[in-house]
DNA sequence: AGCACGCCGACT
DNA sequence: GTCGGCGTGCTC
């Protein structure tokens, strides 16, 4: 009897029988109709069988035979996304395709790229010799090798990158580059097609249309595609002769998917390196705690970029001390004077605020009503540019009132400071500046981000007031200071990865300035100036922030020093979300070896959206450990009745908490 | 996840 | 006496 195994997006840890006459060997790996409960659906052919559990089997409805199957190897990257981040193997394959080929269709036959000729190399930057040294350690490797490019801001991790994948697409390879979300610009697919002119390049975003996206894999898969350069989700197009993946950015949290199936982009990368035996690069000038740890343990190999290849030096960053000072607005007198400054020598400036809005809340004082959100444990944000109340994690809103809510009075104050109060009070304060807010809020859709960043580059702006979008990857020529606003909040966070992000940012947000001719200066205000976050900065020293994390972590035994999963829950009310989590942790507990359950607790953000939402951390010091554990808590937790309404998830390496 | 089946309140 | 609420159980 000819069986197929297949894999469908159903929530349940489970494959499907089914009946195919006509099915051969040649099936595993092709996409299948089938009939599902009253339903018709679609999966993917796993395996072949001749005999099954199941008695009363139906009959597929097609094999679609219309593309290649998808290779093994394929398959296996999958089915070890299943078993580590304990998700159905259907729910992986489907994410893992693009959503038309996921749906059984195919794109309409389209311009499939043209194979381009040779073309005339363009003419290649000259390489330092750190640069060289890193190419060369690149190139000279042969089988599975995980490097670290550590390089500062400016120091030329791109080129090196292009290097290793120009002596890869000689070699008749394919190479595999991951970019975090925000970076993928078309300023970025620029210089690599500029590059390699001759090359069929194949762009993955989830920004992308359907057919496009479809029509990038077939070609990867077909083997027509020389470089894939995508987000996370390109870490499952599948690359017949795939020798080199760079993941630029690393420690970028991006990589992290934070919803549905829970991986890490960066870390299966590392994987499919293992299974396919090639090297891979991981390149950031701030290495995920994670990675810096395991290139000084030697699993990984660390390459080191110390200096920058264009600018001179780094800019200066120094601390600003407001612990004694009046300031205006949040604003400093030597940040201030920094800005007349650069405004005086026609040169940018840009305040960095990691708050967007007018004001994180509305108060009443003589009643103490404060604007929160109902459906959300959280504050209603003002937005004073369209006189909305926003809350920021579900995007309720509301006009500002007139008057207070609970008591009537009409004097409603707002309290704190984020983008919006900042740049009329800069506008104000400089009327002669041209003052350009960059947030979620102005640069909303891709098209206005791009205008802001044209307007900047034209030196159309003086004085610019941003969020973290700021930080992210772009090269601000005429920027030549930077302050930083409101860090200290991140030093005290709960999440012990906070300091970690911190760092990260400033570190980035300060590496925008001073890239041209032109000297940075980075201006970090301050109440604990004598921080060792903080002192770091001001030395440039990664190394030493990094050893003083990982020895606070090893004391503390939190990864890398040990493994964690989040069991989470979220229902109509928290009493019905902790319960659930303490059933699980009572069933979890019997065959807990070497590692530890922690109390269900409700969550930080516990009310989202209405639903009430708790977590349950799992930790062990060893990985295996861990994964043998979350397989067999699964089932038992797949056995437990579920009270309506409640929803749950495993997360495995939680980034966030 | 869908989508059934299945037992208890307000309507013709 | 029915229409329909969403609780629980299955899908090869």
């Amino acid at each position: 009897m000819n069986i197929v195994r297949v894999a469908l997006d159903v929530p349940v840890p489970r494959l499907f029988d089914y009946l195919a006459a006509d099915s051969d060997q040649s099936d595993i790996g092709r996409r299948v109709i089938v009939p599902f409960g009253k339903a018709s659906r679609s999966g993917v052919i796993v395996s072949l069988a001749t005999a099954s559990e199941h008695d009363k089997l139906k009959a597929v409805t097609t094999i679609l035979r219309d593309m290649p199957a998808l290779p093994a190897e394929w398959l296996a990257l999958c089915e070890f996304c299943s078993r580590y981040y304990q998700a159905p193997l259907g729910e992986v394959t489907s994410f893992a395709l693009p959503p038309l080929l996921r749906r059984g269709k195919l794109p309409r036959a389209g311009k499939t790229a043209a194979a381009a000729g040779p073309v005339a190399a363009p003419d290649l930057p000259e390489l330092m010799t750190t640069q060289q040294a890193a190419v060369d350690a690149i190139s000279g490797t042969a089988g599975f090798h995980t490097m670290l490019l550590h390089g500062v801001t400016g120091s030329g991790k791109t080129e090196v990158y292009l290097r290793a994948i120009d002596a890869v697409l000689a070699r008749g390879g394919q190479a595999l580059m991951l970019v975090p979300e925000i970076a993928l610009t078309p300023q970025l697919e620029g210089r690599v097609a500029a590059r390699f002119p001759g090359a069929h390049i194949v762009c993955a975003n989830s920004g992308m249309a359907d057919a496009a996206r479809a029509r990038g894999f077939l070609d990867a898969l077909a083997g027509r595609a020389d470089i894939v350069l995508g987000t996370r989700l390109a870490v499952f197009i599948p690359l017949p002769r795939l020798q080199l993946i760079v993941v630029d950015e690393e420690h970028d949290a991006s990589f992290k998917q934070q919803e549905g199936l829970r991986y890490s982009a960066r870390d299966v990368a590392v994987w499919r390196a293992h299974q396919l035996n090639i090297p891979i690069v991981l390149g950031s000038a701030t290495p995920s705690l994670e990675s810096f740890h395991h290139a000084s343990t030697g699993r990984y190999e660390m390459l080191e970029l110390p200096e920058r290849a264009v600018a001179e030096a780094m800019p200066v960053v120094r601390i600003v001390d407001t612990r004694r000072e009046k300031l205006q607005e949040g604003l400093s007198a030597d940040l201030l004077a920094g800005l007349q400054q650069r405004l005086e020598r026609g040169e940018q400036s840009l305040v960095f605020l990691n708050r967007r809005g007018y004001a994180p809340v509305l108060a009443c004082p003589p009643c103490g009503w404060i604007s929160h959100c109902l459906r959300c444990a959280a504050n209603l944000v003002v937005h004073l540019a369209d006189r909305r109340l926003r809350c920021h994690h579900c995007g309720f809103e509301a006009a500002i009132p007139r008057a207070c809510p609970d008591c009537g009075n009409v004097d409603l104050l707002p309290f704190g400071r984020g983008t919006q109060r900042l740049e009329t009070m800069l506008v104000e304060r400089f009327p002669e500046a041209r003052v350009l807010r960059i947030d979620r809020d102005s640069a909303s859709t891709p098209k206005k981000w791009q205008a802001l960043l044209a307007t900047i580059h034209a030196g159309g702006a003086d004085i610019l007031v941003g969020t973290q979008m700021m930080a992210k990857g772009h090269d601000f020529p005429l920027l030549t200071l930077v302050g930083a606003v409101g860090a200290d909040a991140a030093l005290f966070a709960a999440d012990f990865r906070a300091p970690e992000r911190l760092f990260a940012q400033l570190m980035q947000v300060g590496g925008r300035s001073g890239r041209a001719e032109l000297p940075g200066e980075v201006l970090i205000q301050t109440e604990y100036p004598d921080h060792p976050l903080y002192r770091a900065l001001v030395d440039h020293d990664y190394v030493r922030f990094a050893r003083a994390q990982l020895d606070e972590r090893r004391i503390a035994g939190f990864p890398p020093f040990s493994f964690q999963a989040m069991l989470r829950a979220e229902a109509r009310n928290i009493e019905q979300s902790l319960a659930f989590l303490i059933e699980a942790r009572s069933a979890g507990e019997a065959l807990a070896d070497g590692v530890t359950l922690y109390d269900a607790v409700p969550m930080r953000m516990q009310r989202l959206m209405t639903l009430e939402r708790g977590q349950l951390l799992v930790e062990s010091s060893s990985r295996p450990a861990l994964q043998t554990f979350l397989a067999t808590w699964m089932e038992q937790i797949y056995a437990l009745k579920m009270p309506a309404g409640l929803r749950w998830h495993l997360d495995v390496d939680p980034q966030e908490f």
